[in-house]
DNA sequence: CCAGTTTTGCTACTTAAGTAGCATTCTAAA
DNA sequence: TTTAGAATGCTACTTAAGTAGCAAAACTGG
């Protein structure tokens, strides 16, 4: 990347309000860029080649990027995680973990800085100390995991559908909107269903006055009786 | 600990031999087990109170013990890891993740280390080469979450109890003996269902010649028979 | 504005998983 | 050696989830 460019300020200043990379120095962060190019990876890209982020790591800069395994078997996706703003991937193929089995699509038009996986971890080895803040990264995620992984296996799918609209309500807008511009489908991938299932409990939902539906788009109208949901079934 | 004694040696033979550790210079380990005190905890020891591994990190040094789940709503355990030897527990509370609610359990007689987390954090801080090392077993254990993650969401029970079967296969012995000293109530916390499911599946795979049983003891006999259980839904 | 695609809503059906309960067998502790 | 508890095997039943298929509605790109 030209770190003389106008654009290159702004992926500084997104670097350095992460906290993988706040501690980072001036100098450190300006040679992260320099073995950096941006991309563009408007609404709907999708990386189905594995071997692009094994050999390449990368920095989500503004976006959002869903994580997916597909199942050949019964044609069904599950979304593993949602990368956001400061995200980082792949990890796994940063610390050579093998091949990793997993697919990306940009949900929104996304920027990415791409590191080719080499030069970062040359980077890496002249800047240790951001060693600790990726275990803290990581550990986080893994948190994250940790708890799908309870979800998915003890609970039910209205459980899991409640707890996954209530954690994504919009609270700051009047009305509680959640998940914007997700379809049936991308729900069901996020808690390990189908659409079919998706949709008859989101009219269960609906008839009990949970929510409000139009497309793409859920308003929920009752959070109580959403809370009541996931509530008595654990937090 | 004293690290005088006789027994210290049989510590810091296991921790150089860890990948965590191995680079970690003499002096240093030494300041490790000056902070550690070892305990035994024999087979079916149950750590329930979660502020112990809270203030506490840990080090297995020998034995098992699995890191599980309690549902209080169907009144079902699940599984997360099994730990062995040169594991560490708890990474969550050592990187500050908030409370982490997981349960304990010896399932054999295990030898721990315990070093108090703030110790332990400081410890790192003059030793910061091994948040190298933590990171790059974190990541290994987070491969593991994903793809337990897959099973659960995307797998039926006869896969993930085949599967399960396989991965714990003892290819040493001339009779494939799986998973051995588990109940049943202990295999389904393993894949996410309940000991009645479990049984189901093992007289069918017993009627189907996969496998003999015996009192808390599989014996694989059909080792193809299982694969195919497994393979052409997905490996 | 039209044509084609995506998304949604819904019905009917199949199947797997979960639940309850009990009898038998085995094991380990008293 | 006895006995209480644990583990297993099994039956019968209930319920939730998955599947298939179709039609209406709502977008989108040309």
């Amino acid at each position: 990347m030209n770190i003389g460019l106008e654009k290159y300020r702004h992926y500084y200043e997104t670097l350095i309000e992460s906290e993988l990379f706040s501690h980072v120095t001036h100098n450190s962060l300006n040679q992260l860029l320099e073995i950096s190019t941006a991309q563009k990876w408007p609404k709907k890209t999708c990386i189905l080649d594995t071997s692009h982020t094994q050999y390449t790591f990368h920095v989500l800069i503004t976006g959002k990027i869903k994580v997916y395994h597909f199942d050949s078997t019964n044609d069904r996706l599950l979304t593993l995680l949602l990368l956001q703003d400061n995200d980082v991937f792949d990890i796994f193929s940063l610390m050579g973990c093998g091949t990793h089995k997993v697919y990306y699509e940009a949900l929104e038009n996304s920027e990415v800085l791409n590191i080719p996986v080499a030069k970062m971890k040359e980077w890496m080895k002249d800047n240790p100390l951001v060693h600790k803040s990726f275990l803290a990264y990581t550990v986080q995620k893994m948190n994250i995991l940790e708890r799908y992984i309870i979800n998915v296996a003890l609970e039910d799918i209205p459980t899991r559908l409640a707890r996954l609209l209530y954690n994504n309500m919009d609270k700051s807008s009047a009305h509680y909107q959640s998940i914007s511009g997700l379809s049936h489908v991308e729900l069901g991938a996020l808690i390990g269903t189908t659409r079919a299932v998706v949709n008859r409990h989101i009219q269960n939902f609906k008839e009990e006055g949970i929510l409000e539906v139009s497309r793409k788009q859920i308003t929920i109208t009752n959070v109580k009786l959403l809370e009541e949901k996931i509530l008595g079934k654990n937090v």
